[in-house]
DNA sequence: CTGAAAGCGCTTACAG
DNA sequence: CTGAAAGCGCTTACAG
């Protein structure tokens, strides 16, 4: 018998609002408003008590699905980054994540690998109305697909990287002032053949630090030298290959400190220069950028610039949570933030000899 | 004129098969059928074409929300992981949304910092009908929450860790023959005093690292040191606490080698050891877990176990799409695999003195 | 105050 | 073969 009874109270599949009215001898509607807590309901406490008591036996959860059919909203946003792989990316996932938890948002991560093509489909696929806003941190300067989320509607903010127009919500790092802080470091430390290597000139991190890299050696009347990785390959390899490429220079033209796109890539050449018998500090200097964890946990720890990348996650969620809310889009002004970045000083830079 | 012509085809809101429907003046159902390219279908192809014309024009895409909710299949994937901050976690996210994409699912990634109550919620939340199915790397060997992905009927595959049930498919590394390896490895070198810097023994690959060193000094007659790591700490700091804590010993009972829990703690210890005069390897030798890729960039390249995440992350992904496909969950088989894993031996270990 | 009805945007068995 | 209707599981203005 009581098994019976229990087996009438745990119906077979998924348990909707439906059988929940049948169970309880009242309407769906009445069921959504007890549930819902809805304070006009006026309703016989047994039958109120009746009601919860069987959502709660039956382990009842509204379907998600049909209610953001209804209501027009997923609660959950969708996130694209090149490379989850990446220090720098993990850790802007994790503030990013923090901040959507807490409002009650989840997020669909997607990595592009830095490919256009996976980028669309991911950026396609996403504004089918499966998410509420998106935020973006694979932004290329020209990228086209982006203008895709106006027509369709969908709130988005770039973070890390931005476009050059101005039609987009953006929080990124100051990489101009990053550049200007790492050369001027390295100048007071007596260098003065001071070598960038730079990412692809596609990304504005990668414009903006050539950018300022040049206009702080012109002013000081220094020399530049730059190597170009190829597009998509700003890992330790390429920093291995740079140093490499660097050091086939005459004696007189070999730079004696150079500053790197980023840290992966100062790890190369720190594990290059081991290699080639090149002592870091003491015969080259090398300035990382972006303070990824393992900058500090390298041998000679790393002298960079330090990337705000909780700031920058915790900013970009606010920002297109906000966006999701205001109701008409184009009503709120799309706020472009850039934040400060510093130089931390390490083990990897020092005097000249 | 044209103007009005352009507004009259790109109506105001996102365009629904009915608005395509009216502007084409055929039925919602008939240009459900062509643009589903249902067989069965046969209409004119001048109307045909037009229908076609018209959605490509207004850039029309079927909600997916609606469609979730007919077929009641979302194509998105839950993840639970507990610090994507981790590296290894995060090449396992990795290859799990490239075998996802390719499949045509969407991941939603939560962190739960390794937190009961967050990782419930997560958990939860994900189980209201947003997810086709989930993917739990967070297990500990007796997580209860768990269960209600039975009762509400969705599929999941735990990765990385499993529990001490058989009910759950898994995909897990045999951590049990990597302590093996470790301590082997150290003993051909000569070391006799090897202590093991283990986690929590709530998780599954923790528990099973113990097994094995323990088998292995017992069958050699060596004796145990365990330092026990707080749980959710495993991180360098708790490296370098450990290292400080067994060097205490008097100088008879101190550690030639260590095996750390992983990667993560070996730098700690390996930068404790720099910090406290301790020459690696010359004094001591160290073997970590995981094979992180900076494993191979510190100083000295760090020994360790490689796991296979690559592996990992792939087939748990294979799986749960097939438990999601099988029509009766319990019509299938729950795989448990266990997949080898190997030393790799670099520069942080070597014979005793 | 409660219930029946309409609707969110699709798809598909069912009639015509 | 095509269209109207029902339905996926909710919510909420609208009648009674």
């Amino acid at each position: 018998l009581e098994k019976a009874v229990k087996t009438s109270t745990k119906p077979e599949g998924p348990v909707t609002l439906r059988k929940i009215a049948a169970l309880a001898g009242v309407s769906p509607s009445t069921v959504s408003r007890v549930l819902n807590r809805d304070p006009n309901v006026r309703i016989s406490e047994p039958s109120r008590s009746r009601i919860l008591d069987i959502a709660s036996e039956t382990g009842y959860r509204p379907n998600r699905l049909a209610r953001s059919l209804k209501y027009q909203r997923t609660h959950v946003i969708g996130m694209l980054i090149p490379d989850i792989t990446n220090p720098l990316f993990s850790a802007l996932f994790r503030s990013v994540d923090d901040v959507a938890s807490a409002a009650g948002y989840h997020v669909i991560l997607c990595n592009t690998g830095d490919s256009a093509s996976r980028f669309q489909d991911h950026l396609e696929a996403l504004s089918d109305g499966h998410v509420d806003g998106v935020l973006i941190a694979t932004a290329h300067r020209t990228d086209v697909a982006i203008e895709k989320l106006h027509s369709r509607r969908v709130p988005y903010v770039l973070l890390n990287r931005r476009r050059d127009t101005d039609e987009d919500a953006s929080v990124v790092p100051d990489d101009r002032r990053g550049a200007q802080l790492a050369i001027e470091h390295l100048v007071q430390l007596g260098h003065r053949r001071i070598a960038h290597i730079a990412g692809s000139g596609e990304v504005s991190r990668t414009a903006n630090r050539i950018v300022g890299y040049r206009e702080t050696m012109k002013s000081l009347g220094l020399p530049e030298i730059i190597y170009h990785i190829p597009a998509g390959g700003m890992h330790e390899r390429a920093g291995e290959d740079a140093l490499v490429q660097l050091m086939k220079a005459s004696q007189e033209e070999k730079p004696t400190a150079i500053f790197t796109a980023n840290d992966l890539v100062a790890l190369g050449v720190l594990a290059a220069a081991r290699r080639m018998g090149i002592r870091v500090p003491d015969e080259l200097s090398v300035v990382g950028c972006d303070d990824v964890p393992l900058a500090r946990y390298v041998q000679p720890a790393l002298t960079t610039i330090k990337y705000p990348v909780n700031d920058i996650g915790r900013l970009a969620t606010e920002q297109l949570i906000e966006l999701i809310s205001a109701q008409p889009v184009n009503a709120v002004v799309l706020p472009k933030l850039v934040l400060p970045v510093e130089l931390i000083r390490r083990e990897s830079t020092s005097a000249t000899a």
